[in-house]
RNA sequence: GCACCCGUAGCUCAGCUGGAUAGAGCGCUGCCCUCCGAAGGCAGAGGCCAGAGGUUCGAAUCCUCUCGGGUGCGCCA
């Protein structure tokens, strides 16, 4: 139920009836008619810009269609005025009993707010992603968190929705790992560790080397590279997913699919999806021109195997072979999607770190490619974390043994603070992260005050409830919620009206932070409401000695922490029922 | 040099498939606070939406250019 979409609903039907009576045009497009919240509260409860859009293709004056709208559409119950103002906007005021119906609704409908939007498309959203070679660290935080509440809004709108993480385990990177893992083996065994240049340095490797000793005894040591080099690599790599499953597990994020790059290889699968291109005539072999302004030391002309991106937008084509004959990162990440396109998703999303930033193109290109235009992939970016303690900028170094990881950050601040606060700020833009500020207990702190909001509505629920009044969900809904008849208490369930539509424009949009951003607004004006208690006790939820006004004020309260769970749950966010 | 992201109040940031007088928090100013949870409340000041063109009945939003900041740019993933 979106009561934004009803009255649209009767908005457009009463057009249709216009049109059929000859007062407007036969066989005019709806499709831009809109029916919105006014940005002003003074201009109504919603506002329709149908005249000024129609006025042109109708060949009438905006006004003259809006007053003949106007004039029909309150013969509806549920609008109680349509005026038209400035250029043709047309405000509706609803009856009351409209947006009490919201605090019904609800009340008995437990999926208040989802949405059939999605119609059960297949959508794959693939996050986090981090190579298997240390753990996670805070960067990689908020693109876990941003993906998982977005596959949550997804699913909450009504998308069939795959969570799925891409291991980098074919690369050089896995065999550095294993090297750097060697020398901790032989630590283990009591030689010396050389941790030289390039190799990773990280104690969370000591366990690894310890592991290998358990298994191998000193059978390996002073053997050569190519002896262990393969046992190793995947004995290191997959110790590193079980430590990178357990940060996750800690924010509470779990994958559904963990797809790994190594299977792509020496199965056929990478040839298989470049030979797809190749059909369509999009390989080739030829010399790419150095980047302008910024040559390379060592640039010299090479020929590669080319991937003609261009051709789907990209800007330069891209090399998928090196020149000895071995396949780019690119070939493998084209034989994933290709694997996901076969896997029949209507949709795809990738998040990746902003420093990705670079490879959206190439990745439009090969998924419009292989697809032939018919899958679209979305690339959502997240921007860095930075970091904050004791007032002052946090700088991470490696070297410095600073180093801030995911566990660091859901140790200190716990899981629910973190996801949060990831989401306070759209995934575009630079994020900062305050150790101290995200755990204050103030206004300031969106978190906490979304979290005060429900501890107050429960409060009030069990005050009530001592009071020997009867608070379950379903008395409630069918309280007199007339009694909720003042302009603070309409405000309130205005928002809450907006929730279902909230949900479609984030989901639509990819953008999860407009759920956490509309629970401050919620959160504020209940805050608003309850505060004016204090002056005019008529406002107070608990009504001493009337439990039939009570019942419909806690009504209100009750509507405005399920909204507030449910929009807390698409975050991944555990609504707290006390914070004494 | 090219590409992508960003530029909104003193600061940090929202802003709905283009909609009316551009919003919030912090900070600032003034008033209030023995009252359901004051870990505050109410009100006010503060804006050339970086700049210039364009499209439109209508632009912070879409297009072009300029300026400023970030990121990336063959044989790394």
């Amino acid at each position: 139920m979106n009561l934004f979409a009803d009255i649209r609903a009767l908005v457009v039907s009463t057009l249709e009836g216009m049109a059929r009576d000859g007062v407007l045009p036969e066989g005019l497009d709806w499709s831009n008619v809109a029916v919105e919240p006014p940005r002003d509260a003074g201009h109504g409860d919603m506002a329709t810009n149908a005249a000024m859009v129609l006025a042109k293709p109708a060949g009438q004056k905006p006004r003259d269609i809006a007053e003949a709208l106007a004039g029909r559409l309150t013969a509806d119950d549920r609008v109680a005025s349509a005026e038209v103002a400035g250029p043709g906007f047309l405000n509706l005021r609803l009856a009351p009993g409209v947006w009490q119906g919201v605090v019904a609704t609800a009340l008995s409908n437990p999926g208040y707010g989802r949405s059939d939007m999605g119609q059960g498309a297949k959508v794959n959203v693939e996050y986090v992603s981090a190579n298997p070679t240390g753990p996670l660290h805070v960067g990689h935080t908020r693109g876990a968190v941003f993906g998982d509440a977005l596959a949550a809004l997804l699913e909450y709108s009504g998308h069939e929705v795959t969570r799925e993480y891409y291991i980098n385990d074919g690369g050089a990177q896995v065999d550095t790992l294993a090297r750097s893992a060697f020398e901790r083996y032989r630590e283990a065994c009591g030689e010396e560790p050389e941790i030289a240049e390039g190799l990773y340095p990280g104690d969370y490797l000591i366990p690894v080397g310890e592991a290998l000793k358990a298994k191998y005894g000193t059978d390996l040591l002073g053997k050569d590279e190519q002896y262990w080099m393969a046992e190793v690599r995947d004995f290191a790599t997959e110790m590193m997913m079980d430590l990178i499953r357990e940060d996750l597990a800690a924010l509470g994020v779990k994958h559904d699919v963990f797809y790994s790059e190594k299977s792509l290889y020496g199965t056929g699968r990478i040839e298989e999806a470049i030979a797809d291109l190749q059909e369509k005539g999009l390989i080739y072999k030829g010399v790419l021109e150095p980047p302008k302004g910024k040559v390379p030391e060592d640039w010299e002309p090479r020929e590669q195997t080319l991937f003609r991106s261009t051709a789907h937008g990209d800007d330069v084509d891209r090399p998928i072979m090196k020149s000895d004959g071995a396949w780019t990162y690119f070939a493998p990440d084209i034989a994933y999607h290709f694997d996901k396109i076969e896997r029949g998703f209507d949709q795809l999303i990738d998040v990746f770190g902003a420093d990705h930033g670079g490879y959206v193109k190439r990745m439009n290109a090969a998924v419009a490619a292989l697809s032939d235009g018919r899958v679209p992939v979305d690339i959502k970016l997240t921007q860095l974390v930075k970091l904050w303690k004791d007032g002052e900028p946090f700088k991470m170094s490696k070297r410095a043994g600073t180093f801030v990881t995911l566990r660091d950050v859901v140790d200190q601040v716990g899981p629910d603070v973190t996801r949060f606060h990831m989401l306070t700020r759209k995934n575009d833009a630079p994020l900062d992260f305050d150790f101290d500020k995200v755990l204050e207990q103030s206004k300031d702190n969106p978190v906490f005050y979304v979290q005060y909001a429900n501890a107050r509505i429960n409060s009030v629920l069990r005050r009530a409830r001592e009071g020997g009044i009867d608070v379950s969900d379903a008395t409630l809904a069918a309280a007199d919620l007339s009694r909720l008849d003042h302009e603070a208490e309409a405000k309130l369930m205005r928002t809450l009206a907006e929730w279902p539509r909230l949900v479609e424009i984030a989901a639509r949009t990819h953008e999860p932070h407009r759920v956490a951003f509309y629970l401050y607004d919620l959160a504020s004006d209940f805050h608003a409401l309850w505060n004016r208690g204090n002056d005019e006790p008529a406002l107070k939820f608990v009504q001493e000695g009337d439990a039939v006004a009570t019942q419909a004020k806690i009504a209100l309260a009750r509507a405005t922490g399920v909204v507030i769970s449910a929009g807390l749950g698409i975050l991944g966010v555990t609504p707290l029922e006390e914070m004494r």
